[in-house]
DNA sequence: ATCACAATCTTGTCGATGTCAAGATTAATC
DNA sequence: GATTAATCTTGACATCGACAAGATTGTGAT
């Protein structure tokens, strides 16, 4: 097997070689660009030069690629939110959104396969995805408890809240949601700060630095509408 | 044409008589109980009692009815989020997040349709769609103002974090990536008091009500790792 | 009333897809 | 070097979105 990353398969060879291997990261190119959606087995066998049930032979079906592109991209995920753990308390919580977000915007395809509409309806993925997606969350649970202290009641509330925020901008912008209405937001940088700062104004609200009196109150609003 | 909402078409007439409203609410069914991706034009007709191209003569094809539902599902969150502006300044901002958090709850088919990846691939929507879509924007960017002062450079930063986290945290849940995590939030009231809670976090992250020495400060922490 | 026209629905077809089955070719192993 | 397993191919089938052409029904002018 020849050790550069080629693609297509060699007019003259009867095996691919790397055909696996090709399958994923024109796969994570092709969601990247055009979206989940947009993946097709034979599509992918034609770029790839190689007959239509290739593929076959290494993911049995559609869903079981994508199964396969959401668990390698936890990994990754898992891999980046790691080397977070090594901050000190301070700074963990803001350098793993910065983590997860980098992750979002430099692997789109991954990202996608991971977090779209269509991972919970995935045959044999839920117990998979969902044991890595909570190795996930749990290192920003992690990283809150360091900040609030573990027990906290807040632990819960503010690591969710950042989890919505991180997952909502990254979803945004990914699908082109964002530059529309907002022109500011049009470049990555100012995404990344915007976020960076809508963190740590959550932070500040549930947390305040300075010791103020403490109120947990301020929710004693009536909710008008929803029951 | 008879008065109740019949669906299928009975044996003996040609015409259904509503084949359009029909299509609609039952692809509103389908995205919700199984998402965008298992919405088919064949199948609707199936469902609905009509030949397999029939549909095509209310949608010339399937983006169209997308597209379709995505402007309704717009007028409706308008409608939503219309109604909070009569509200005073401290609790439009409240009063927006969860009237766009219950809108995406009660009519997940109508969020799905209108924020799914697939939007902004759809053709002659973009357009469409992102002026509905700002105008919902809009409703959140006023309730900020009313709350810091329209012209604060600090608008735009709270507007795009609300809508983030709100976003976030109605996809998430919907797409079922919640529940599996965090246990507590099985339930829908728990959700919107959590996000009641973040929401108000964010506001007093970013614009404290005590007069507190006015630090925007706080991000002059380094960023490791990302460029 | 009736006649023409437009709207609506049906049947038939085409190319493309995912999946299965069976055979061909190459690599690996004993 | 022969046998076995892995890999790829060809062929087929049901289903899908889309198009074309004909059948049926509602509408409006005369």
């Amino acid at each position: 097997m020849d050790a550069a990353g080629r693609l297509r398969k060699p007019r003259g060879r009867y095996h691919h070689g790397d055909l696996r291997q090709a399958l994923v990261s024109t796969a994570l190119r092709v969601i990247a660009q055009d979206g989940v959606e947009a993946l097709g087995l034979r599509d992918l066998a034609r770029r790839l030069g190689v007959s239509h049930a290739a593929p076959a032979h290494h993911f049995p079906d559609r869903p079981a690629l994508l199964v396969a592109l959401a668990g390698e991209g936890f990994v990754r995920l898992g891999a980046a939110l790691g080397a977070v753990q090594a901050l000190g308390a301070r700074e963990r919580l803001a350098a793993a959104g910065r983590a997860f977000l980098g992750f979002a915007l430099d692997q789109p395809g991954y990202f996608r396969a991971m977090f779209g509409p269509h991972i919970a309806r995935l045959p044999r993925a839920p117990e998979k995805v969902a044991r890595a997606a909570e190795a996930g969350y749990g290192v920003i649970v992690g990283a809150v408890e360091g900040l609030v202290g573990a027990g906290d009641a807040r632990v819960a509330h503010l690591s969710f809240a950042a989890w919505s925020l991180l997952h909502g901008a990254a979803s945004l912008f990914l699908d082109g949601l964002v530059p529309l209405q907002i022109p500011e937001l049009s470049s990555r940088a100012t995404l990344e700060l915007w976020v960076d700062r809508a963190l740590a104004s959550l932070c500040e609200g549930l947390v305040p630095r300075r010791r103020a009196p403490r109120r947990r109150a301020m929710h004693r609003r009536s909710l008008p509408e929803l029951a």
